[in-house]
DNA sequence: AAATTCTATCGTATCTTTACGATTGACTAC
DNA sequence: GTAGTCAATCGTAAAGATACGATAGAATTT
């Protein structure tokens, strides 16, 4: 995304950007709806649901394991992903906190 | 962000990915967030308390525009920014129901 | 050992995002 | 009208994101 001035923000603000990151491409977004209507790892059998090549799931893979909101065991010769269930309490309280921070009649022109 | 296949998703998951994207920058997350403390209008004065150059601010509030969490009413000589109250009570639905629909007991491996 | 399976990574093409200076357009104030 | 203010837009540079084929590494199966 170009270059970010991070140093400019509240570390707030930058964790907000950085979870809103796991949601902000559909790949990711179906990745973890599926992750989540199993109840159990989905492992490679992602790339048969989605019309992605296996790079390209990979990929999408590794940004949300950076954001840490999922996580792989290595389960030979598979690798087992699943929700991390900190992190998404995280976004739980994140997202919820900033969302109710705007009360509905405090809109000024509407 | 590279050309995404947005055919081969749902609608939803569309929607959600975009709605992420206000939040998935922290200038936004700064915007939106002044936005609301003010719980008025904020013009160009957006400029003075982010670091960031005007053409830059500009744009960030023209994605916002774009995804419609925001709207600007032109208020000669300024234009005038506020939460557009019906996207944000959207984008709270459509997380809370997200985030929601993963019970922390269903985790698998952790 | 050889073949198979699964996933990560490399390399690469292309498009998007971020950021800024400069300019333009619209309105106000003198 | 002239000067000044404000915000959008243009143009552009640099970096990140998306997607895929090909390859590599690690483990299982035959």
């Amino acid at each position: 995304m170009g270059v970010t001035k991070t140093e400019i923000f509240t570390e707030q603000q930058n964790r907000i950007a950085d979870l809103a990151k796991a949601f902000s491409h559909p790949a990711r977004v179906a990745i973890l709806q599926l992750l989540i209507s199993r109840k159990a790892c989905v492992c490679g059998d992602l790339v048969d649901e989605l019309e992605l090549a296996q790079a390209t799931v990979s990929q999408h893979l590794k940004e949300l394991k950076r954001i840490g909101i999922i996580h792989g065991e290595i389960n030979p010769p598979r690798v087992c992903y699943c929700i991390n269930p900190v992190v998404w309490s995280e976004a739980q309280k994140t997202f919820g906190t900033l969302l109710d921070t705007f009360a509905l009649s405090e809109s000024c022109c509407n």
